[in-house]
DNA sequence: AGTGATAATCAGTAATACTGATTATCAGCA
DNA sequence: TGCTGATAATCAGTATTACTGATTATCACT
């Protein structure tokens, strides 16, 4: 209907009214990505002093909980594929985060440790993301932000936990 | 949790738990951007036969909300960059489903419309998408499809609403 | 008329992750 | 013991995606 289009005046204001269409705001897709996409620009934004991205962040998360792990075993917690995992290591061991060594019972595997320049960073960045997290969730409740994480939770379970490996996303 | 695929002992039943490490399920952005990947792929593949990406759909449904606009007012709704949007246009002019029109008063602007067979096939989208979003939200119970989808919205409005133009991610 | 801003477009670029092939190694079996 | 198929890591090439910057036409304001 509206082809008035962009003015100039107070408009302006009412432009943000415009911006987010009733019909995409219902749309999960529409509200998933979106969202996906502005915490992850966050976290980069504030990850970029320690040369971390995002699926860096996330292979020192795993690395952390589950100790030497190989990169298969990697990409499988993160589900990033197994090509991409190689270009995530190189990256990493390029800024002495981890280190790629000898496999103790496989030759063809090879086990990845975290530095002790990897724990540290990793321990700047947990700081880092808890802040991100908190100013990302700062316009929903307590309640909220649980419920939020609680189904999104369960969501990702539900759909990730059945599948077969050549089904999978990118990270 | 299974991911048994690979080999065959019960250790490889135990890898399942490995999988789904619980440092990232209580990350947001890991549960926001797989579960984003996700639904996307979903989308994708029943309106493949369509011809329509989620992309399309998103701006075909922007259009038949708010009927004519230009190709800046799609973007903005979308929150699509300038030069992205021409590309998704494109698509839809080349299928048949968009045309661009002079704009009544801009010169500058084209006026995109949807055509019959547009409509047509965004009919049977809703439809399609329908059916994604039900079977991706299987999982959880009526009251937390709704809870999830009010606080995403509530999430993604505080992020969006204030927005400068210039600080927008992709589509 | 002149100046700055805007809409659409295109070319070039960068980031991302995938497919398929390769090498080395392992595990099972005859 | 040696063969065969599967697996881990890797690389080259490709496809997708969206961005930056420049360009052209047009508009709005003075």
């Amino acid at each position: 209907m509206t082809l008035k289009k962009l003015d100039k005046k107070p408009e302006e204001a009412r432009e943000g009214e415009l911006s987010l269409s009733e019909c995409l705001l219902r749309r999960p897709g529409f509200l998933l990505n979106k969202s996906a996409i502005r915490i992850k620009e966050a976290y980069e934004e504030r990850l970029a002093p320690l040369r971390l991205a995002g699926k860096h962040f996330g292979v020192l998360l795993v690395l952390e909980e589950k100790g030497s792990i190989t990169q298969h075993e990697i990409g499988k917690c993160v589900y990033v594929d197994r090509t991409t995992i190689v270009g995530i290591i190189d990256d990493l061991e390029k800024s002495g985060m981890v280190e790629r060594k000898e496999h103790p019972t496989d030759r063809r595997s090879h086990a990845v440790y975290l530095t002790a320049k990897g724990k540290e960073a990793l321990a700047k960045a947990h700081h880092l993301v808890s802040a991100v997290d908190k100013q990302f969730f700062s316009g929903l409740s307590a309640k909220e932000q649980k419920e939020l994480m609680r189904i999104l939770r369960k969501l990702v379970v539900t759909h990730y936990s059945s599948t077969k490996e050549s089904e999978r996303g990118e990270g």
